[in-house]
DNA sequence: TTTGACCGTCAGGGATTAATCAAAGTTCGC
DNA sequence: GCGAACTTTGATTAATCCCTGACGGTCAAA
């Protein structure tokens, strides 16, 4: 179970947010200033999953607990909550070491879409770390007895195994993404080479031959990638 | 340096997002669409500190940029950017995966400051994490008839034993443990060398030449070591 | 059937990227 | 500091991609 602590003297918001959190699971601690914030940390050697800081508080302000816990080399993510809500005073909020600031009033919606996004962002860095290296995704598909690995950007058959080439795989994966649907030879200079402007030009073309030659079975009768007069290209899976 | 991703249709805003990054000493790369983006990641096997998103782009979105990258188990830090600022889109950004979410029109200032709190997040959860490896299994591979032995630097065959530098070892290593996929020179750059920036060297060559006579049955034809033209190296085990 | 727009194909060249090798630089132990 | 082992640089050569542009074929409307 998550922990969590909410710093903020207004009893009465403090109150609504540990309901909500508990509902969702969290255990949840409440400290009414920044000193007795601090105290949890300093004198009770708690630790937490996420603080939440408000920054008008009496005694020690959520500036100074932000900025005294990341002097002690305490790191937990703090999701800071506050009425100011000028450019300056978010400023101040990151540089005393906030993770996330959300002005007051916020709906309670967003303060959980904020919540949670800090939390899981740990967990995103963990995996990323690797730690754990799953079975990598491989992103395939088959066709006519080929199989597409984009991963590895090859194109295998029983027979053999074509590698493609970056603006080979590119333009597959283009039009793929686009199955079934014509897609404009304008529409794919621009997304796939980059090109915005209105160039006469057979270089798609060119590919449309190579990777029809890699995927048709009769390059000559296309079934897979269909020209279609006057717009462009399409993609069509046949089968599976 | 740290390398960051800018996904932006808008030229004008993204060109003085790069301007204020470059500025900072980040290298950036821009994306004008969602696909360029994903290609980025999925074709160009790039890898990046930071994702700076639009949601409004043509072709492919920024929530399905983010589903996109989540989905394939990518976990790179994502600062969303739009004119759509409604709680209802603030939570789809969440959803799709954001780390942050931030409405224009914006002060740079506040861009800034959530873009640098989201870096920081990551070496304040490193500091947490202390220095926690997971253990290396010492995993013997065995390649035309040579064994390649980490523990000790040496590739054994019948005829001889050759004794592997650091930096051959490193780099073998990192190649196999990425086996079958095409690993790019920036990333492997980062990942062996630890160089971020963006340096143009032949030194990655040097050392995959000098791997492939070690390991290639005929140097010049390379089965195992493979390059992939536009991206990088792939290691291929042929057989067991 | 004619006509013009559009598409398929191919050879060749330009541009980019990689391989190679020698030489210089770096690091480390002694 | 010296020398050996290791790594990187830089220039040159080689390879490969991708685009250009011409030509011929095909399609559909008049």
């Amino acid at each position: 179970m998550q922990r969590v602590l909410i710093v903020e003297d207004e009893e009465h918001l403090a109150d609504g947010l540990r309901f909500n959190l508990e509902a969702d699971g969290f255990e949840v601690e409440t400290a009414y200033d920044g000193e007795l914030a601090l105290d949890k940390f300093f004198v009770e050697k708690k630790s937490f999953d996420l603080i939440v800081l408000d920054v008008m508080m009496p005694r020690k302000n959520g500036f100074e607990v932000a900025r005294a816990l990341r002097e002690a080399e305490n790191f937990t993510p703090i999701l800071m909550l506050t009425a100011l809500g000028s450019p300056e005073d978010v400023l101040d909020g990151f540089e005393a070491g906030a993770d996330d600031y959300l002005p007051k009033p916020f709906e309670l919606s967003v303060f959980l879409a904020r919540f949670n996004a800090l939390l899981r962002r740990r967990e995103w860095f963990a995996r990323e770390n690797g730690a754990a290296k799953p079975a990598r995704e491989t992103e395939v598909l088959t066709i006519n007895g080929k199989t597409i690995d984009f991963d590895n950007l090859e194109l295998k058959s029983d027979a053999e195994t074509i590698r493609l080439t970056l603006m080979e795989a590119k333009l597959l994966r283009y039009l793929i993404e686009n199955e079934g649907k014509p897609v404009s030879r304008k529409t794919i200079l621009e997304e796939v080479w980059g090109l915005h402007e209105d160039t006469d030009t057979r270089a798609i073309d060119n590919f449309i031959v190579r990777l029809r030659k890699y995927l048709e079975i009769d390059p000559t009768k296309p079934q897979i990638l269909q020209t279609v007069r006057g717009v462009g290209y399409r993609f069509l899976k046949t089968d599976l």
